[in-house]
DNA sequence: GTCAGTCTGTTACCTTATAACGCATGAAGC
DNA sequence: GCTTCATGCGTTATAAGGTAACAGACTGAC
């Protein structure tokens, strides 16, 4: 199916966002144009669908929402968009449940340059509502560091996952 | 196609595994016995494929070596006894790989009964030539512990797998 | 031997992810 | 204007990873 200008200039999707997700959206395209990268409508729209979740999200069921508003939407359309958002650290991949989840500071409206915390990465994952919490705790990293140097092993990017049952359900 | 007893008797991949693999999976025999749990002919058979290779390896892989000598091997057939390695802690999954790798310290020859250790996992990953190296660092675990800890989480399974490289690879 | 529980064979299917090709768009240079 | 190149995306097809469900075979307890 052919596609017309006009779904360039008002893509579907745009501007249904609730407040906090659109402000958070803002910050990111702020973000992007600061690094010359572009935040064009798909991959807004993804970055909004993954931020308006309250859980890790997986792909299929982005393409899922995709669709919606698209029509041609099809893996690649999501796999793509993910992995610019990866790349620059506006969503996170938890690696346990194959599902991606929107990272807060690097869409925080004051755009802290973050780049190498978009691989570097620590999560809390509750095993009975769902919800993941992301933690930024540098002991962790630290003591990870120390331990990889220590057996002659130079990190790069670092998964912490860790499972169990958060304060509201414990 | 039906199989006899005689594959039972004498099952295919018996006494194929070299020396030190062998050696593992007697501990890990043992330590089956020792808690009333079976490792199976098939079990050992992939348990002992795991072991044999150096590096992380995947469901389908196993499954092709299977095939070798097990003419009706199946996707489940290699699950399910990943499923009771994994538990048993005889072979951990490398989450960022997808794929599975023997662990050294549960299939020791003394056999040290560290269930708990099946579910904390460190892991360094060598983005070069692919081996993985595991870790057991206290320092880590116990930062890990109390971050989850002071976020108000109860932590269970705990995932530490850092990419990078490795000694030889430097 | 019979029974219950466990283990495996077998079929079918689902989920997750990527390869490959080509068109559309937009900026850069002539 | 017209080319040229790079990027983003649509589209099709397929690879790779993982489970559900049911039935038959085995094991150990009675
Ligand atoms: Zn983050
Ligand atoms: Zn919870
Ligand atoms: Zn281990
Ligand atoms: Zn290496």
């Amino acid at each position: 199916m052919k596609r017309g200008v006009t779904d360039r200039a008002m893509p579907s999707g745009q501007g249904r966002f609730p407040k906090r997700v659109e402000a958070m959206l803002d910050a990111a395209d702020a973000a992007c144009a600061a690094h010359g990268a572009r935040l064009t409508p798909l991959r807004r729209q993804v970055l909004g669908l993954v931020l308006e979740s309250d859980q890790p999200i997986g792909a299929y069921a982005l393409l899922d929402r995709l669709k919606e508003s698209r029509t041609g939407a099809a893996p690649p359309t999501v796999y793509r968009a993910l992995e610019f958002l990866l790349e620059r650290g506006f969503v996170h991949k938890v690696e346990r449940l194959n599902a991606f989840i929107g990272c807060h500071s690097a869409t925080a409206p004051h755009d802290h340059d973050d780049h190498d915390h978009a691989h570097t990465v620590q999560f809390l994952i509750c095993g009975k509502c769902g919800r993941v919490q992301e933690l930024e705790d540098e002991s962790v990293r630290s003591a990870l560091a120390n331990a990889a140097s220590r057996a002659g092993f130079a990190p790069g990017r670092m998964t912490v996952e860790v499972e169990g049952v958060c304060r509201d359900c414990g």
